[in-house]
RNA sequence: GCGGAUGUGGUGGAAUUGGUAGACACGCUAGUCUUAGGAACUAGUGCCGAAAGGCGUGGAGGUUCAAGUCCUCUCAUCCGCACCA
């Protein structure tokens, strides 16, 4: 007998699934269509790490599973291949990130591979080929022919010595991460031009479909708090002694009497004009500090710091003169970037007055609690003419006035902003337009994509703002497709998260060159069935709805949602509970694992058992070896079973070995349908304990016991595919265990004859009884009565009452 | 602060509509065997107790014949958003 050995059978069976194609999924098959993913992979030198072992195994075991069932199942691969890594590494070893994918890529392949993931090697993708990004420049025009793309400016951080902009991932301890020496400046706000997609044109639509979506509790949730939907009203505040007015942004208009001071964001457009001559260089000191801060910083301080502008502006109700304030705080991203701050009845501008010393006027009275205290509504006081309306009334009557004198409207507010999509960089998709000084911003003609990015040698930014781009030369330089005159193309290059956002699509039809992708194949086989992720929460599970909501209007696809099933699974992190890190050097190394020679099987095994998909987990050093161990089992019952001779074996025991196989059939279906992989690898843990104590008894190559083994070995295969596809053969099967091979769950061998009843005294449990499943209420009450152990607790006392729930207890209450 | 969870053995975690709490695994203990291995197999393992029995799902109450599960209050931890006007 053969010991089992993961370094024997896998790279086999590795070699052998690559050759006969088994995971190649034929997309205009008539079978019933299934595709499972995981977020996409952005490929660094560092290769597959722990998270990614956990997140590819989890769509591909469901890929696994729906193959095995006859489904044209499809488990795509690609690399989101463009991105800031990549050009940081170019920057500082002067290798084009075009050098740096082709060598890094194809190490990815062995990678996976030695995961046993069931890709489509045949379809895969990489969003730095002119291939595919040539789409995405596509994407773009469509977009800006559609009116959803445009330029703006928005404040950036800035790097006074690269001139150029960071991203956040760029500022560390407030410096720049090239220049983070003590000599060098903190890193500064400048307001840089961008484009931008009108994702919030579709923000009521996204919103509305969330409740529809088959996703994790929690995606949901924060795509609902991030596009932050609020009603309520923009109201004028008219500076005093000037024809300005600064607008607001409320949800309550019905306390503006009480707004005793207005607050403006440091960068908000009237602040400049707002400043007396004693306040200017103090106000000046404090925005300068203000944009040294992110958003978060700016908002997360516990001190409610502010200056004095010296003007004022005047209250619409109660005509008086109230004082306008900067603060931090105030986000120019956010409504308007001010606010009237109404101290009485708001907490955190209750804390600013407080501090500042400003003035505190209570316009709401809320009723007396005990009059009625679940529907207290707030009264207006101190409100003039609106004294004694009730909140929403005064909310409607309030904005209803406002609109009739022209200085204030009903107003729906989100807080999610436009898509930024231009990013100062080179590693990316050049935006597709041209810029002409006669005709404006001249969208690429499609006959002319792609851009092709050209390779450089020199990849750091070009100064005032401009990607590496800008220094190429020959590229910039371009014809207008107007008027044919001299231009310049555009040096920005795209945000890496259009080219995630429609990569979905790109799988079913990878090698189009006509077209984005072929809308039957679309309609076919979107949405995606099942996909999965630890991280994305917002940013790109909303710009894939936003993106394919978008196609869909163009009528490229029918469903307007990529993803039907998306789950948020946990993450694993190291053993003390942090993250994994590099330098902290707590790393796991999957590749480590499965060449120490536990092999990749146990690897995936011990993943997808270590708890709830949706839960993380901590690494457990012991936990492979404990999944080896269930795998070793499975070999060893097996390799045992060919040896023994043919020969029969007694009713009881087929029952038995029935019984257990099919309940275990029965739960792993439901739990793999269900995402609970941990019990469902429990369920065979289980199985399989069973058959080692059957085997002590009766153990004879018979149809029952090959029946139990191919089962259990189907069931294992789609956790741990190459044990189970060497076992599969062992057992004398042809073909693989990773197509059409699922057992058939008979619901037969699960029926009881006998049941366990428990039965009850006073609500505590003093016995169980068996009984036959066709006994009578009667029957088994009074063989309860009669239980020994029951007995003596009933003594002869009266019975008050007697619950009888059948096949499950009987309960007497003496 | 707001929103969302989650609290079960030494550990990770199981427990349909309320109906035998602790499945499965790790760890630990004892034993068997040996081609001494990263073995394999067998038995045991919530706590207290010699046992009978009692106590046990963060804590305190409550509903019920019966509560991990339902209700009220409370404590703790984690995640998301981040003073959202």
């Amino acid at each position: 007998m053969q010991q089992y050995s993961p370094k024997n059978i896998e790279p086999k069976w590795q070699k052998i699934w690559d050759e006969s194609g088994v995971y190649k999924a034929d997309l205009n098959s008539s079978k019933p269509k299934y595709i499972a993913m995981s977020m996409f992979n952005y490929p660094s030198g560092a290769g597959i790490h722990i998270g990614h072992a956990m997140n590819y195994t989890i769509s591909d075991v469901k890929a696994r599973y729906k193959r095995q069932q006859g489904f044209e199942s499809y488990h795509p691969v690609g690399w989101d291949s463009f991105g800031l890594p990549a050009e940081n590494y170019a920057i500082k070893t002067g290798v084009s990130p075009q050098k740096s994918m082709a060598k890094i890529i194809p190490d990815y392949h062995k990678q996976y591979k030695a995961m046993g993931w069931s890709n489509d090697w045949s379809k895969e993708i990489a969003t730095h080929e002119p291939d595919y990004y040539k789409w995405t420049q596509w994407l773009f025009v469509q977009l800006y022919n559609n009116g959803l793309a445009y330029q703006d400016s928005r404040m950036q951080w800035w790097c006074e010595k690269c001139q150029t902009v960071l991203a956040n991932e760029q500022v560390i301890d407030g410096k720049c991460w090239r220049h983070d020496g003590s000599e060098d400046p903190l890193v500064d706000k400048k307001e840089v031009k961008q484009w931008f997609f009108k994702i919030t044109d579709y923000a009521d639509e996204l919103l509305e479909s969330i409740e529809d979506l088959n996703w994790s509790e929690v995606v949901k949730i924060a795509q609902h708090n991030w596009i932050g939907k609020s009603v309520g009203g923009e109201i004028d505040f008219k500076i005093d002694s000037s024809d300005d007015v600064i607008k607001v942004f409320t949800t309550r208009p019905d306390t503006l009497a009480g707004a005793t001071f207005i607050v403006l964001a440091p960068e908000h457009h009237l602040v400049e004009q707002l400043l007396s001559d004693e306040n200017r260089s103090k106000v000046d000191e404090y925005i300068k500090s203000a944009q040294q801060k992110s958003d978060v910083e700016r908002q997360a301080s516990k001190e409610k710091s502010g200056v004095f502008t010296g003007s004022y502006a005047i209250n619409p109700i109660t005509d008086k003169q109230i004082p306008i304030w900067i603060a931090e705080y105030v986000l120019v991203g956010y409504g308007t970037g001010a606010i009237m701050s109404v101290p009485a009845h708001d907490e955190r501008d209750w804390e600013f007055a407080k501090q500042n010393n400003l003035e505190i006027i209570r316009v709401i009275d809320n009723q007396d609690p005990d009059e009625d205290c679940t529907t207290s509504e707030g009264i207006l006081i101190n409100s003039d003419r609106y004294d004694g309306l009730k909140s929403d009334e005064a909310r409607e009557k309030i904005l209803e006035d406002l609109a009739k004198d022209g200085v204030g409207t009903e107003k729906i507010n989100y807080k999610m902003r436009d898509w930024s999509v231009s990013r100062q960089r080179y590693w990316g998709a050049p935006i597709p337009i041209i810029n002409c000084q006669k005709c404006g911003t001249v969208p690429v003609p499609e006959v002319d994509l792609p851009v092709v990015l050209p390779e450089l040698t020199d990849f750091k930014p070009s100064g005032d703002g401009l990607s590496a781009l800008a220094r190429a030369g020959d590229w910039t330089k371009t014809k207008c497709p107007k008027c044919h005159g001299q231009a310049e193309r555009e040096t920005d290059t795209l945000d890496t998260y259009i080219c995630s956002s429609w990569y979905m699509l790109r799988y079913l039809d990878p090698h189009n060159s006509d077209k984005i992708f072929d809308t039957e194949l679309a309609n076919k086989w979107m949405p995606v069935d099942f996909y999965n992720g630890g991280d994305h929460a917002t940013a790109h599970l909303l710009y894939a709805r936003f993106i394919t909501r978008f196609l869909n209007k163009q009528g490229l696809v029918n469903n307007p949602e990529p993803f039907d099933k998306m789950l948020f699974n946990g993450k694993v992190s190291a053993s003390d509970g942090t993250a994994f890190s590099k330098s902290k050097g707590n790393g796991v190394d999957p590749l480590e694992i499965i060449e120490s020679g536990y092999g990749a099987d146990a690897l995936r095994v011990y993943l997808m058992f270590a708890a709830p998909l949706e839960i993380g987990t901590k690494w457990d050093p012991q936990g492979v070896p404990g999944a080896y161990r269930f795998l070793n089992r499975l070999w060893n019952i097996s390799s045992e079973y060919v040896e023994q001779p043919n020969g029969d074996i007694n009713d009881e025991t087929t029952k038995t070995i029935n019984k257990s196989v099919h309940s275990m059939i029965k739960k792993v279906d439901q739990d793999l349908e269900n995402n609970l992989y941990n019990t469902a690898i429990s369920a065979m843990m289980g199985c399989l304990n069973d058959l080692y104590k059957i085997k002590v008894e009766s153990f004879n190559k018979c149809s029952v016991w090959d029946e139990a083994l191919k089962s259990l070995v189907a069931c294992v295969a789609p956790f741990a595919p190459h044990i189970a596809e060497e076992l599969w053969h062992l057992l004398g099967e042809k073909t693989s265990v990773h197509a059409d091979s699922w057992p058939k769950l008979n619901e037969k061998y699960l029926v009881e004859d006998q049941i366990t009843v428990v039965v009850q005294v006073n609500g505590k449990v003093r016995s169980t009884i068996l009984t036959s499943k066709d006994s009578s209420e009667e029957e088994v009450v009074n063989k309860a009565k009669k239980d020994q152990k029951v007995a003596t607790y009933l003594q002869d006392q009266n019975i008050k009452k007697t619950i009888y729930v059948p096949g499950k207890l009987v309960s007497f209450v003496i």
